[in-house]
DNA sequence: CTCTATGTTTAATT
DNA sequence: GAATTAAACATAGA
């Protein structure tokens, strides 16, 4: 459940499970989730060391250790983690564990769960390009609204595609995009370059409001089941509940969007649409 | 069986 | 060469 709310909630879980207290044990026999592949990487890096804190940028968390090691975590699509007693038995998709002994001597256990295996934990000694690489964190730096308008003026593609990029907003995923660009008004198929500096206004406010209100329900609500507060992402076919239209669905960028054509109000002038879509192309054939 | 999925990277096509 | 698209990754649920 991962786009920049959840892992802001992921972030002061662990925050609150490892902050301060010395790693005991640390385990991940994920080859594809871990880096360096070498399964011995994630305990040799940590075990007896202690966590100074946990930061996140965008859809990364970084757990940073008092000698200067750290380790960064990306839960992908279907990544999370949890905090159980050292003792719980594994989760179902558990791919990682880290158990840790606080200076009161009572310990705790952070789990790593992903079904899809699409999020990985990264061991370094140093912050890692994936990370840096990043653009303004729209929580932990805010919006500068003439930074953005002029970054967004730069490029002539999709506006839902240029927020997702996470070197221009580092945290803006496929859910949070559609939902501000529906607070916004705006046509996720408008062009970037032509929205208005009012646009950018609101869109820098609805950014705020997709990101606040995911926030207050994910803290509130104290469960981490998945629950559908949304306008109108996955509501394609119901309608807008601002002006009672059919949600219409188009795909951006290969993410499937949701957005109101009556009140969201569409910049620039669409693609020419490139005529051949005769070829369908059946190669069926299976390379032996 | 078919289709879809909160993300990112890489190969293919235009 | 730049821009756009499809595919790939791996798994669960409708």
């Amino acid at each position: 459940m991962p786009e920049l709310p959840d892992v802001e909630v992921a972030r002061r879980r662990l925050d609150h499970a490892l902050r301060g207290a010395t790693i005991t044990r640390a385990h991940s026999a994920d080859r594809r989730i871990l880096r360096p592949k070498p399964p011995r990487a994630l305990s040799c890096a940590t075990e007896g060391r202690t966590v100074r804190d946990v930061t996140r940028r965008g859809k990364w968390l970084k757990i940073l250790l008092d000698d200067g090691g750290r380790f960064f975590s990306h839960l992908g699509m279907t990544g999370w983690w949890v905090e159980r007693d050292a003792n719980a038995p594994p989760e179902r998709s558990e791919r990682a564990r880290i158990d840790v002994v606080r200076e009161d001597g009572r310990t705790a256990s952070a789990r790593y769960l992903d079904a899809r295996r699409f999020g990985r934990l990264i061991v370094a000694d140093r912050d890692i390009d994936e990370c840096s690489a990043l653009g303004p964190d729209p929580l932990a730096d805010g919006i500068d609204a003439t930074a953005l308008a002029a970054t967004l003026a730069k490029s002539s593609r999709p506006i839902k595609d240029v927020i997702m990029d996470q070197t221009i907003l580092a945290g803006v995923g496929n859910i949070l995009a559609t939902e501000a660009l529906w607070h916004a008004r705006i046509d996720p198929r408008s062009r970037s370059n032509a929205l208005t500096r009012a646009d950018v206004g609101r869109l820098v406010r609805g950014l705020g409001k997709a990101i606040g209100e995911e926030l207050d329900v994910r803290m509130a609500a104290g469960t981490d089941e998945w629950r559908d507060i949304f306008a109108v992402y996955g509501h394609a076919g119901q309608r807008c509940p601002r002006c009672g239209s059919t949600i219409a669905r188009v795909v951006i960028g290969g993410r499937t969007t949701a957005f109101c054509k009556t009140c969201q109000v569409r910049r620039g002038t669409p693609p020419k649409q490139s005529r051949s879509r005769s070829n369908k192309r059946a190669i069926r054939s299976r390379p032996l």
